[in-house]
RNA sequence: GGGUCGAUAGCUCAGCCGGUAGAGCAGUGGAUUUUUAAUCCAUUGGUCCAGGGUUCGAAUCCCUGUCGACCCA
């Protein structure tokens, strides 16, 4: 047949076969647009024509012409959403009572005693269920995700939120209701009333005694085994992919769950939730480049928070203790597997903390929520997934964190990669030599640089040029420090901190930065070039960041002004000064230590996906260009 | 921002040296009252991402753009 097409058929056999077609059920099928046959100047001409002579024509010619292979689709649903109508059924019916309704899970549990083993396979001995079911009806809801008919008899698949269950559809026992089945399609919402019986293959199934059509879906599902692959569109329709990839789905649960876990954990630990203002007159509470907004009634331009940090903080200077907030944060920076421009993040700040207890109260946390989401992962069901996910995961939560000073860290790295331990001393001659025209002058450390690169496997592995080049940027010993632990260390933290009971990462905690990186935590009381700092490392990936409060309003005020002259030497990510913190300062903050957590990163941590994207359900996309 | 790869039917994918488009699933019609990605027969469905160029001829080769993935920054 459509090598006839191709062959270059005359018109007439063409337009004759159109014509025949548009009295068929399904409506108009070859399109102008798409027959080869059809020169779009015939189609042009006939459009024109219709437009003079027969409005109706004219829109029976779009039709044709409208219809590509996804219309017709879309065309064959609506057909049997009318259909229905006209047999007084509504398509989009709203009449539905889930006062008796079953969840399919409960259904399922409740013939739990009829389970065979292995239990995996879920297959059901069918006297037991027989014995359970007795007399008892069961109504279901849910959306109609695959159906094999067999003449006068079809299995239905059907999903609701909490699991899915066979639906054994039969002539017999439905009646004339059994027709109603022409009109379902795959992805339409029903509901099914019946009896709960074992198929010969041991599957447990509804047999229903009525079958009704809920909703009707216009479009159809993506293919049935391969499911939706392409990532572009699974994040565009997110709807979609919820519906083809049911790991989505419980990939976004475990979200909430995680979330809860940390509000369980907090509230025990006698936190309060608090809410704060997520538009800001001023940057601050972190290093990161905000997102510009306007109000036009106070004509004052606000920038989205970076962090909810200094408002947390004033909190604790008006008396409450121990706050928290999770909520959204916005960063205007690219996209990446780990970066979305708007994420959630938890904060929580405890008077008389120091970040040492903080620690140890970080891994508790962690293990709280861990623990959590695995009990209520396998009360609904999911517990495959959680061990699946345990399995992928690279690091162990089972072992005490490893808690490393960025100076040891550094210093352990640099004997790890034979490189000589005089290196941290010479950081400054390491720099690239920038000339007055910007551009690299030759230096003798590159000689030096050449031979140490070449010490080991690992010295290759580090990147010299960024490393040399991020050093010519820093104008202190703690900027050049922690230059140093991000490249010499930092990319290695799984490789060298192991776990001990299984081939794992250990977390790591590292500790103590330096000063000028911390513009907001207190220093060291034995050296004051660092602070009483950590930031968390899970598989070399940054989790938390955490210190001990720096609530001297003078040392504050150094500190912002510090800020504000990285500013005016060019540095995009710094804070603004903010009066009124070291205002509230002066009133007296209680010694306290403070917590930041991605909470998207955790929930991909702990449920091992590669890409933030995956945990988010509206991950920002560029638009789709028209 | 740079590099590599990708975009073909509603979905998943083939398509070689340039000769004008294919499969499976879904859909439609038919057979089938216990299937498990059911099976069997028939069949519909295409702006080959967009625009330009080379060519007698482009899904295919070249350029530009759009969007995405991965790696680097």
């Amino acid at each position: 047949m459509r090598t006839r097409w191709r062959a270059g058929r005359p018109l007439r056999q063409g337009h004759c076969k159109r014509q025949l077609r548009v009295d068929s059920k399904i409506g108009a099928s070859r399109t102008a647009r798409s027959d080869p046959s059809f020169p779009r100047t015939h189609a042009a001409a006939a459009t024109g024509a219709a437009r003079r002579l027969w409005p109706h024509a004219l829109h029976e010619a779009r039709q044709i012409m409208d219809k590509s292979g996804e219309d017709q689709l879309v065309a064959a649903r609506r057909g049997k959403a009318e259909n229905l109508r006209s047999r007084g059924q509504n398509p989009f019916a709203n009449d539905v009572s889930v006062a008796d309704r079953s969840l399919l899970r409960e259904l399922r549990q409740s013939f739990a005693a009829a389970l065979l083993e292995p239990i995996s396979e879920l297959r059901y001995d069918p006297v037991e269920v027989e014995t359970l079911a007795a007399g008892r009806e069961f109504h279901i809801m849910g959306r109609l995700i695959a159906r094999r008919g067999f003449g006068k008899a079809s299995f239905l698949r059907i999903r609701d939120m909490s699991d899915e269950l066979q639906v054994f559809a039969k002539a017999d026992v439905l009646g004339e209701a059994f027709a109603v089945l022409e009109d379902i399609d795959i992805a339409d919402h029903v509901a099914a009333r019946g009896q709960v019986m074992v198929t010969k293959t041991g599957e447990l199934s509804l047999q229903a005694t009525s079958l009704r059509l809920l909703t009707k879906a216009l479009r159809p599902l993506p293919d049935k085994f391969h499911g939706l692959t392409d990532v572009d569109v699974r994040y565009r329709r997110r709807y979609v992919d919820l519906v083809a990839n049911p790991e989505v789905s419980v990939a976004l649960r475990s979200r909430s769950i995680i979330v809860q876990g940390l509000r369980d954990f907090l509230d025990t630990e006698g936190f309060l939730e608090v809410e704060t203002p997520t538009l800001h007159p001023l940057v601050g509470g972190a290093a990161a480049r905000p997102f510009k907004t306007h109000h036009n009634a106070l004509d004052l331009e606000l920038f989205l928070r970076i962090a909810p940090e200094l408002y947390l903080k004033r909190l604790l200077v008006g008396g409450l203790e121990r706050v928290y907030e999770i909520g959204r944060c916005y960063r205007n920076e690219g996209l990446s597997t780990r970066h979305n421009p708007e994420f959630t993040i938890l904060e929580f700040y405890q008077a008389y903390a120091t970040y040492e207890l903080l620690m140890d109260q970080s891994e508790r946390l962690f293990r709280h929520v861990d623990a959590f989401l695995e009990r209520r992962l396998r009360a609904l069901g999911h517990g495959a997934y959680y061990d699946a996910w345990l399995l992928e995961r690279p690091f162990s939560l089972a072992e005490p964190f490893a808690r490393i000073p960025m100076i040891i860290a550094v210093s352990s790295a640099l004997r790890r990669a034979d490189l000589p331990d005089e290196l941290t001393a010479r950081l400054e001659e390491i720099a690239f030599r920038v000339g007055t025209d910007g551009k690299r002058l030759p230096s003798p450390a590159d000689a030096e640089v050449e031979i140490w690169q070449t010490l080991s496997e690992r010295a290759r592995e580090i990147d010299w040029g960024n490393l040399r080049r991020a050093l010519t940027h820093c104008r202190s010993e703690g900027e050049r420090l922690f230059v140093a632990y991000e490249y010499l260390a930092e990319p290695f933290l799984a490789l060298d901190y192991r776990a001990t009971l299984s081939d794992k990462s250990l977390p790591v905690f590292i500790t103590d930065y330096p000063a000028e990186v911390s513009p907001l935590a207190r220093k060291k009381d034995a050296d004051p070039t660092l602070v009483d700092r950590f930031e968390l490392f899970v598989h070399g990936r940054e989790l938390c960041n955490a210190f001990s409060e720096l609530n001297d309003p003078d040392d504050q005020a150094a500190r912002f002004r510090a800020q504000l002259e990285l500013k005016a030497r060019g540095a995009e990510e710094t804070m603004d000064y903010d009066e009124d913190y070291v205002l509230a300062l002066e009133h007296g903050m209680p010694p306290a230590a403070g917590f930041g957590l991605g909470v998207d990163r955790l929930v991909m941590a702990l449920t091992a996906q590669q890409s933030i994207r995956d945990v988010i359900a509206f991950p920002l996309l560029r638009p789709e260009s028209a």
